[in-house]
DNA sequence: TGTACATCAGTGAACGCGCGTTCACTGATGTAC
DNA sequence: TGTACATCAGTGAACGCGCGTTCACTGATGTAC
């Protein structure tokens, strides 16, 4: 009776109707409540409420479903860093916006930047997504890059420049999601206030 | 009758010695030949040619022999540091050279860097040298930085000129590393080239 | 419209592995007499 | 100088654990007739 209506509360169904995404959302969470090191294939698979050989029908192996979260981690990265664009018409605004958000979701998120970008994240973790989600976020850096310097797209200094703007921004978010720098060490509240402060001490003058 | 002769040429012998420094060194090596995630007690151990239980004479756990190989670590940065100051009167061309040691540290030992700086890495491998460590390196790069600016050694300029060039360092040297940033990529052959160039691009004017 | 069947997503038991840690022990060393 | 003994660094077997992966399977689904 009730399974007669085909598309309605799916419940505890034999089939999940869309494992694969759920496994990423499920590794999505695990990093972000328990941490980069429990993010293991097991663990992800329980919290999507599947057995732990069920990834298996989705992904090769494990590295192919860490791959698989880690692209969606950068895409929605890429999508908040395009969002720079839009509020602002003035390139170091843009900048400044990119410098947040990038600094923003590194604190809020340290698993899954750990994950997309920390150290041995590029061997480990790749695909043909990852590939793609990363080129993406280098030449959006690159062109509000080549703005603000107000240089040519590939000219050297747009290079140095880029290179300059991607180590402070990871560097901060780095420093700051260990509490190695903290806003309240300059008598600031805010994260973002400290990011701004910092990057304007540098750039202030160029 | 060899015996007799009590200091020479140890070989085999049931009492090590000095296992404890031993134990850090072969935890160094393995660091350096095998990686970060390879760095688990009994390969510790292992390597040092000694049972995988040995360690616990010297060290209450897994963790506490961890912060003592990062302390070592963090002890030879900071000497290398230190002999940054003795080549140069000029405080710019110190601050350079202080940049170049540790990014050229952090390139050519990636998964000690890890141990030491990575993520997650203040709250396991903590100890009273670990601490001590940090304390000495970061005072170190706080004057550097007041020489430079020209600043209180507490003044908050000097504080933040201080946040963005730990920052600066610290995300070149990860993504150098990661070869996300590469000499070759503005046509340089040398590391110590680039990261010469990219701070110079930044301090530039100021 | 009803039925047979191929497909393949998901199961559950099992594998071997390396890990951190415990335990009772052994044997080299240094010290007290 | 020689001997008894306490100390404690290092041993080796064993524990339980969670892991990634394999395997033969089961059962829901969609399609061909």
């Amino acid at each position: 009776m009730v399974k007669k209506i085909p598309t309605r509360k799916p419940a505890a169904r034999y089939h999940h109707g869309d494992l694969r995404a759920a496994l990423v959302r499920a590794g999505l969470e695990l990093l972000r409540k328990e941490g980069f090191e429990a993010l293991s294939l097991r663990a992800v698979a329980r919290r999507a409420g599947v057995s732990q050989t069920a990834p298996y029908s989705h992904f090769t192996d494990k590295n192919a479903l860490l791959a698989a979260i880690a692209a969606e981690g950068l895409r929605t990265l890429g999508s908040r860093q395009r969002a720079c664009a839009a509020l602002s018409d003035v390139p170091t605004e843009q900048m400044l916006a990119l410098a947040r958000t990038d600094v923003g979701m590194a604190c809020d998120e340290p698993a899954l930047f750990q994950l997309m970008l920390g150290p041995g994240a590029p061997e480990k973790y790749q695909s043909p997504e990852v590939d793609e989600a990363h080129r993406e976020g280098f030449l959006h850096l690159r062109s509000v890059v080549a703005a603000v310097a107000g240089t040519g797209i590939d000219a050297p200094e747009t290079w140095v420049a880029m290179m300059a703007a991607w180590s402070m921004v990871h560097g901060m978010a780095q420093l700051l999601t260990d509490g190695k720098i903290s806003p309240a060490m300059v008598g600031l509240q805010d994260r973002d206030q400290l990011v701004t402060l910092i990057i304007k001490a540098v750039a202030g003058p160029g």
